[in-house]
DNA sequence: AACCCGGGGAA
DNA sequence: TTCCCAGGGTT
């Protein structure tokens, strides 16, 4: 952002002086304004992480006052340690806490995951989103039996093969588990480290992670990582949080970059995700006594492995005439004639990447659809309770909540 | 590197 | 309503 040169904060530490714009991350240093950050991107406040003595001590010093009382926290389980991993992947502690539960009660160890029917795993999954967590955790499970004699691996190098365990899950069922040295990286240790060390660099562009690995490679210390892993992330859920930060009670008040700069609000940098896309989705809601056809959904879009009704997506909100009317025969259906038609319900959702607007259309048929229209629509017959029992999007199951009470 | 994948809570 | 939360897999 060249071109703006007002002036909105300054400092002095040691013998340097540096400017910041109001164009931030754009900066002044050392009277050089310069239009990308640093590098190595860290600003002149510290010069190595050797120089943080301060930070490992107060984070380790903090947690045991503040840590939050987890049932995970109680167990060196890896199975244990890596359910709650996944199912905290994009997941906040309160919402994920009642998974973990019902999960850790259902299937008390790997060879119980490993052993269930995959619709089963997902109906327990069921709410809680990013559905090919749930996916490939059952397949992780099955793996560890087939091929680890039903025990996790025990290296952060081996643990990073199986499915659904990238660098952070590794990382942290490898020093929580295990005790291995090796720093995790979720949002709350990128936001605590941008925001005590001033470092710039866009935290949701994927280049920026490994400046940000190296610094908590060395910060972690050999005598405590998994408390250290710990601490840092609780650290940044409950004191160093992305909206109102306890910075006047914060241990590192002192040797904040952010607080003493007041850019507490400016750190860290993250570009915007881009805009969702509007769907348009009309569901067939067959039924037949006390029958509902329900669909298995794909690969390659929402919801996959989950079940929903006969769909007809379209471009606007508006459906072509005759449109469902053509699907009802296509399926070889005939519409009952002594049922009153019931209202069309229209039910918004909205996802992170996508908001859906869903229309139900209640269809009553006359016969049963006939098994070869059923398969070539990818259809099945279900009762209520079979329907209750089966994964569905949480558009889904609050529908039918509303149909069957 | 870019894109896709859910859902809920707080302001 | 609007804004916030983000790790892993695929392409």
């Amino acid at each position: 952002m060249p071109g703006k040169l007002l002036f909105t904060n300054w400092g002095h530490k040691g013998t340097r002086t540096f400017w910041f714009c109001n164009t931030f991350p754009t900066f002044r240093f050392a009277g050089f304004c310069i239009s990308k950050p640093l590098s190595p991107n860290i600003l002149p406040n510290i010069s190595t992480p050797a120089t943080a003595p301060y930070f490992a001590p107060a984070l380790l010093e903090w947690y045991p006052r503040h840590r939050r009382d987890l049932p995970w926290r109680h167990t060196q389980d890896p199975y244990a340690i890596w359910l709650s991993e996944v199912i905290l992947q994009q997941t906040r502690v309160k919402q994920g806490l009642p998974y973990y539960l019902d999960f850790i009660t259902t299937y008390p160890t790997v060879h119980d995951l490993a052993a269930a029917p995959e619709d089963e795993v997902l109906r327990h999954w069921q709410g809680l989103g990013y559905y090919s967590r749930a996916r490939n955790m059952h397949h992780t499970a099955q793996q560890v039996v087939r091929e680890y004699d039903g025990k996790f691996p025990d290296t952060y190098t081996e643990l990073l093969k199986l499915r659904g365990v990238g660098q952070y899950t590794a990382a942290a069922i490898a020093s929580f588990a295990f005790g291995e040295k090796v720093a995790v990286l979720d949002g709350n240790v990128y936001r605590v480290l941008a925001r005590v060390f001033g470092i710039t660099a866009d935290i949701a562009a994927p280049a920026s992670r490994k400046q940000f690995q190296t610094l908590a490679d060395a910060l972690i210390p050999a005598a405590a990582p998994a408390e250290f892993n710990q601490a840092i992330m609780e650290f940044g859920a409950i004191q160093c949080t992305p909206v109102k930060p306890d910075c006047l009670f914060c241990p590192l008040q002192q040797h904040c970059f952010a607080f003493q700069h007041g850019m507490v609000q400016e750190l860290p940098v993250k570009s915007k995700a881009k805009a969702s896309r509007t769907r348009y989705f009309h569901y067939l809601v067959l039924r037949h006594g006390e029958t509902v056809y329900l669909k298995k959904r794909g690969p390659k879009d929402i919801w996959q492995g989950l079940y929903d009704f006969a769909l007809t997506e379209t471009d606007a909100a508006e459906l072509p005439p005759m449109a469902l009317l053509d699907a009802v025969e296509s399926l070889g259906g005939q519409l009952a004639t002594d049922r009153a038609a019931e209202p069309v319900q229209a039910l918004r959702h909205v996802l992170s990447h996508q908001k859906v607007e869903a229309k139900f259309h209640p269809v009553w048929l006359r016969q049963p659809l006939a098994q070869p229209a059923l398969q070539a629509a990818g259809l099945a017959a279900f009762t209520a309770t079979e329907a209750h029992d089966l994964p569905k999007p949480i558009l889904i199951a609050n529908y039918i909540d509303t149909i069957w009470k």
